[in-house]
DNA sequence: GGCCAGGTCCAAT
DNA sequence: ATTGGACATGGC
């Protein structure tokens, strides 16, 4: 095999890939298989080298978003103590630039459900609907085009559901075109219009914002964030999500999204936050606990 | 076995 | 403007 090699400082492969924003990767001993829209890629990390083939460096640095500067990134985020524990346990943790048709439906199949589930249903999709492709030894099938995901039987086939008419529809309004406008519009304007898809609300539209479009500041809100959230920021006691994502945005800004994206896996990792249980509501719009950065 | 899942939608307050 | 239940299926 003929591999590149790039060197990637304050790059984590690992924790980009295993903080649960992406599904379509394997991983043995160290090396990654990855497939990315139409692609098919394997890479390594040793140190601050990348070791990759199947992809050109122009490729690599659009998903791995090397080419920001998450040093400054960082650093900005570290201004905010609470965020410590989180920066300190995943250093080189980045928000990857995914395929926005791919992503969405991806994070349609999130719906009510969880990793294992999702990466089974993405990989079926793919074998079902997908191109064939094949790297060195690799066989595979690429994540379908929206013209080829018109089936909503096949889909509830595989088992996708109630979400097999959300990706249908889904599917119908990428191929007129809609995942192209979003790339030119604001923040408000992009998520009002990708929420015109059946099956994406305020979650997923933010999901697919910062997956895809490295839109930083969206902040989506998912049962682990809402309970890390509640806990770290407002006493415990349940608030809306548009409070959550008004004190991120608040607080976190224009970086908003990278800070969840710690806090998600953080908070899943470190095993203190099962998602289980209710919090008790607050009776009144609750001033979120003032905390010092 | 039962509860809840990287939610959304709709109907009934 | 908020809240509860249905929706399909399965992980733990």
């Amino acid at each position: 095999m003929n591999s590149s090699v790039h060197h990637a400082p304050r790059f984590s492969l690992k924790h980009s890939l295993e903080s649960g924003q992406f599904f379509r990767w394997t991983e043995k001993d160290g090396h990654y298989t990855v497939l990315r829209g139409q692609r098919l890629f394997r890479v390594r990390q040793d140190g601050d080298t990348l070791d990759y083939d199947g992809a050109d460096l122009w490729f690599l640095r659009e998903f791995f978003a090397l080419d920001q500067d998450y040093d400054s990134i960082e650093r900005a985020l570290r201004r905010d103590r609470r965020l410590w524990e989180a920066l300190d346990a995943y250093p080189g943790l980045r928000v990857l630039r995914q395929d926005p048709w791919e992503c969405t439906a991806a994070f349609i199949t999130s719906i009510a459900s969880n990793i294992p589930r999702i990466t089974g249903n993405v990989a079926d999709m793919a074998t079902h609907y997908g191109i064939p492709i094949r790297l060195g030894g690799v066989s595979a099938h690429t994540f379908p085009r929206p013209d080829r995901l018109d089936d909503e039987a096949g889909l509830r086939k595989l088992r996708l559901g109630f979400r097999s008419a959300y990706l249908v529809q889904a599917a119908r309004l990428a191929r007129s075109g809609i995942l192209e406008e979003i790339a030119s519009l604001a923040y408000d304007d992009a998520k009002t219009t990708l929420m015109v898809i059946p099956g994406v609300a305020e979650k997923v539209a933010d999901c697919v914002l910062l997956f895809a479009y490295g839109r930083l500041n969206a902040f989506p809100v998912d049962t682990w964030i809402r309970k890390v959230m509640i806990r770290m920021f407002f006493k415990g006691l349940r608030v809306p999500d548009r409070a959550i994502r008004a004190f991120a945005s608040e607080r976190w800004g224009e970086l908003a999204g990278v800070a969840q994206q710690y806090l998600y896996h953080w908070s899943r990792r470190s095993g203190a936050f099962t998602s289980r249980g209710r919090e008790p509501r607050s009776s009144e719009a609750p001033a979120p606990v003032s905390t010092r950065r």
